[in-house]
DNA sequence: ACCTGAACACCGTTCAAGT
DNA sequence: ACCTGAACACCGTTCAAGT
């Protein structure tokens, strides 16, 4: 059976989700792909370009069509998808976070949001720098939280009277995250609004 | 010569600023000081605290007084500090934001930012969640920043027609990052101010 | 075109043993 | 207390040679 390019990759994807990032390797990868770890190297030049293909698949959910068509509403649904994205595989915040240098700049996503920004009212030259500030948000927060996730999980194994085990932290950290994005949207009506007088 | 913990991290943070994270290795920085990589492991349990050692010297002057006694100064300024304190080294963002899995959590620093947020009028809670959003920004752009750096500096000797050799990037990079500093603000400003009415 | 075999030049970490 | 010597169990990457 030959081996393919997207078969690499959904391999990986695998791994990544059941083992972490830190056991994604490349011998690994072959491994569990039954073949030699320089048969990787027939599809991708490195290591770094199969973390980006990688990347690209855990945000591909990015393009699908959004509901909102108010500039407020189309910021939060675009910034919620992220999150859901990053957080649809273990580790993969840090993924893309550790991989995106320039991967989010030509991103569908990152173009939506600088066009619903410019709808707001911004121009053109703010709208890029607002959408930045708000990836940088959405990365850093869900980075964290996926962390702290798994720093739970294995915490509530050694933990001592984990209470009812009601699965902590997911209810509110939506609610935590709404926040910042709040304070983002408010930040943009309030530089519109002060200009407006 | 005795080895000390503080020789340990002051040879780290040469390595560094000369030669870059992917450089720092336990290997190489016990040949710097002229020791058995073994020795490393007496006085650090591994690496990963001896990279948290070296990010607490990194961010060291964000201990230093403020000047601002207005809330949105003090913000402001301690948002800057933080960035010069990442720019201060070679991959000092990188290393920072790699390392800060709750180090900028405990950081006088970040105190000073949520205390600032209570005084311009948010309860604590939401001043907690404020200073997070603020940190998340200023890593994640600051990373980017300085990654960008480093790809021009050797971009320019490869590039063609380097125009005037004029030191680019530098000059409205400060201005990028007031842009997105100052969504901040006004979204703190919106926040407090639609609820006074 | 696609992969194997085998090597190169590294890693972080451990630990008996030395002083 | 502090460090050496030497090993263990890995890495990413390259490349002649095979099919």
């Amino acid at each position: 059976m030959q081996l393919h390019r997207a078969d690499v990759v959904d391999g990986a994807v695998a791994i990544l989700d059941q083992y972490g990032l830190a056991d994604l390797t490349m011998r690994r990868l072959a491994g569990s792909l039954q073949v030699q770890p320089g048969a990787l190297y027939w599809h991708f030049p490195n290591k770094q370009a199969l973390l980006g293909a990688v990347a690209d698949n855990i945000l591909s959910p990015m393009d699908e069509p959004i509901e909102s068509t108010e500039w407020s509403g189309e910021i939060t649904e675009l910034a919620h998808r992220l999150r859901d994205c990053l957080l649809a595989y273990r580790d993969g915040a840090e993924l893309v976070s550790a991989t995106y240098a320039s991967r989010l700049t030509t991103s569908k996503g990152r173009e939506r949001l600088v066009s619903a920004a410019i709808r707001a009212g911004m121009p053109r030259h703010e709208a890029d720098l607002a959408a930045y500030t708000l990836l940088y948000y959405v990365l850093g927060q869900t980075v964290d939280e996926q962390s702290r996730m798994q720093m739970d999980s294995v915490g509530a194994l050694t933990d001592d009277a984990s209470p009812l085990h009601e699965d902590p932290g997911t209810p509110d950290a939506t609610a935590r995250f709404d926040f910042g994005l709040q304070l983002f949207v408010g930040g943009v009506r309030h530089l519109l609004g002060t200009r407006a007088r």
